[in-house]
DNA sequence: GCGACAG
DNA sequence: ATCTTGTCGC
């Protein structure tokens, strides 16, 4: 269903923003087993005088964390970055990537923020609301908000506080490492997204399902050894 | 006015 | 995000 029109009018989208975030639901709307969690990233390509969007989403099978299904979807950039109004550039390429998948997801992984954002509404907030999807938020930096320093030992959390309410959880994901950003995306409370994030996390600094996006989003070419090396066609 | 600012 | 070499540390 086609929630608005993907303008390229700062303005416009602000608004857009400011309507879409109310329907955000804060709180436990999931599967009660999560068998498949994804997780998308989006990187870009220059081609001489163009800039290609590239959204990738990789499906894994929980617990295992396998890799069962992914898809990927180049289009032509729409807008510039612009703080704040990310999901305008990013998401409409997440969209069209996720209509190609075979396995569908029951949780979402977004690289990017969720409500921790000026106006409640990042790119996985947008992107959970545009898909009725279960998301959360996983960010490597942080966009607004503060927060006390957080201890070095893996698991740890502190609240990410702005304007009197806790708006995410900056979490340290793997020992001595800068800390991730976590907020709910859409239909995940802060708590549940927090442990869904830590179920995720092995030896490295962002949890599976973005991580295995990461790789093929920040990649070149995608070669076709990477489908041999998740077994996938 | 000045600084901050996801990807 | 992307452009890029070496380098410090576990």
């Amino acid at each position: 269903m086609i929630l608005h029109q993907w303008t390229k009018n700062p303005q416009e989208a602000i608004a857009i923003q400011k309507q879409l975030a109310s329907q955000i639901e804060r709180t436990d709307r999931l599967p009660a087993t999560i068998n498949y969690i994804a997780g998308v990233d989006i990187g870009f390509e220059q081609q001489n005088d163009t800039t290609f969007t590239r959204a990738v989403i990789v499906v894994l099978e929980y617990p295992s964390l396998k890799v069962v299904d992914y898809a990927l979807h180049r289009e032509v950039t729409r807008m510039p970055y612009i703080p704040g109004l990310l999901s305008f550039r990013e998401v409409p390429a997440a969209i069209a990537a996720f209509q190609q998948l075979k396995q569908q997801p029951d949780l979402i992984m977004v690289d990017g923020q969720g409500i921790a954002h000026p106006r409640h509404l990042g790119v996985a907030s947008h992107l959970g609301l545009w898909l009725d999807k279960p998301t959360i938020g996983v960010a490597k930096k942080r966009l607004c908000g503060k927060y006390q320093t957080v201890p070095e030992h893996k698991g740890s959390w502190t609240p990410l506080e702005d304007k009197g309410e806790t708006i995410g959880a900056v979490l340290r994901s793997k020992d001595n490492i800068n800390p991730l950003f976590i907020s709910i995306g859409h239909r995940v409370c802060l708590n549940t997204a927090i442990s869904w994030v830590t179920n995720c996390l092995t030896k490295y600094k962002l949890p599976e399902p973005t991580r295995q996006a990461d790789r093929l989003a920040s990649r070149r070419v995608v070669e076709e050894r990477i489908f041999k090396e998740w077994n996938i066609e």
